[in-house]
DNA sequence: TAAAATTACTGATCTAAATCAGTAAAATGT
DNA sequence: ACATTTTACTGATTTAGATCAGTAATTTTA
């Protein structure tokens, strides 16, 4: 596999969030004390731009979208897998509405913290605070790449960065079964539905991968490596 | 003037850093010892893409672009003013690779920090670290915004985006002495330099802005509004 | 298991915006 | 003060990609 610390539109962060591991059993407990599990279905939504922030959502499991919406379609600003943060943008202080709206991919489970006892860690254990410095620093960096991806590759691009996305970070295997639809693949690449379709077959037919029902399977890495680079 | 809180491009902090007032006498002699001011002159540049993070950088004064480049064009991510760190988001432990570059649009004066030093700073007191966090959950709101104005708005609502934003937030006034080039414009709202003309043109044509030799001042603040909002 | 509703796909058309190709006007250097 | 470079501007052309309009194939619901 390539490296893959080049501009690309992909969010999803490889090693899981171990901020918690920084925090004193005391914390901890406080922690556990101010939480709550929630499960959601399939496209249910997490959080709603404009609502009042009153948690801080970690994902135990599944996989959801962090995104805009406009007045006809949607902006994803990343995907988020399991072991993450959902919203750190907003345990700012003194803001206390969310700034975007997040929806489950599949069935989730999420842990809700309370935003007052996140904040009071933030305020006396430094090096947790630190750990979730990093974690924003690196969100902020993917969301630079995926902000470069969306304004200046074209639609081969932005596909192939999806595809390499959802291989190497999401599924971790070269064939996978695609189980969202092409109108999900088109808003997590910042085209039409038809586009979408039209360079899927455009793959296919060079063969660079292999669509069989609902399994897509990529046969040449590099060949779609190239393509998200210069495509 | 309308309330400034809803999707746009702009990325200006309106207030000024005040992470430093956190500090302890000896945590700032601390930094004043390992610190260093350095004059840039225009379009001269901060930081580069791919080099190596040894500072944190505050800009005393001036105004810079935090941008990165494509084969041929370049994406702005955001525009910082005086009062504001700028290389935030490479303080992630472990991270010593600046992911951007940064250039001056004007003779700018910047503070370098040595990096080391503020890591410290971070892992040590945590209400500083709480305050840094709460610029980096902003700043990370802000790209939001113009992630979304440079991917779902089109011509004018990102030009009106970028004059509202110089009015509102660098200039401070309805009418002001644009010292930047139409390239350098197109390069902020993400379209081409003859776009650019011609909208400022349509705008000028439409009684919404007036231009004189290099004084430009916005005419019709609510029409303006308007098309960044739905544009 | 049939009907309804999504989803997948295809080709034709349209359009926003870039690119191209040029001239005019400033700004800069010598 | 003149030459050179950069910037501003204009109209014509091109193009990437969206939208439209339809059919076929699934999936969901009853």
């Amino acid at each position: 596999m390539k490296n893959f610390d080049t501009l690309h539109s992909c969010t999803v962060r490889t090693d899981t969030c171990e901020c918690f591991n920084l925090l004193s059993l005391e914390e901890m407990a406080l922690i556990e004390e101010n939480q709550v599990e929630i499960k959601y279905k399939k496209g249910e939504v997490l959080c709603k731009h404009g609502t009042f922030v009153s948690h801080v959502i970690f994902l135990q499991t599944g996989l959801i979208k962090v995104y805009l919406e406009g007045e006809h379609d949607t902006l994803i600003l990343k995907i988020i897998p399991a072991g993450n943060l959902v919203n750190l943008s907003s345990v700012l202080k003194g803001n206390n509405i969310f700034h975007y709206s997040a929806a489950a991919y599949e069935e989730t489970i999420a842990i809700l913290i309370d935003i007052k006892v996140f904040r009071h860690l933030l305020n006396t254990n430094a090096p947790f605070a630190a750990s979730i410095i990093d974690i924003l620093c690196e969100n902020s960096i993917q969301t630079f790449g995926r902000f470069f991806s969306l304004t200046h590759k074209q639609l081969y691009g932005r596909l192939a960065d999806i595809l390499l996305c959802l291989a190497e970070r999401i599924f971790k295997a070269m064939n996978f079964e695609l189980n969202i639809t092409r109108k999900e693949l088109a808003e997590l690449s910042g085209m039409s539905t038809e586009s979408v379709i039209r360079m899927l077959k455009k793959f296919k037919d060079d063969k660079i991968i292999s669509m069989d029902e609902k399994k897509i399977s990529i046969i040449d890495y590099d060949k779609l490596y190239q393509i998200s680079q210069f495509g």
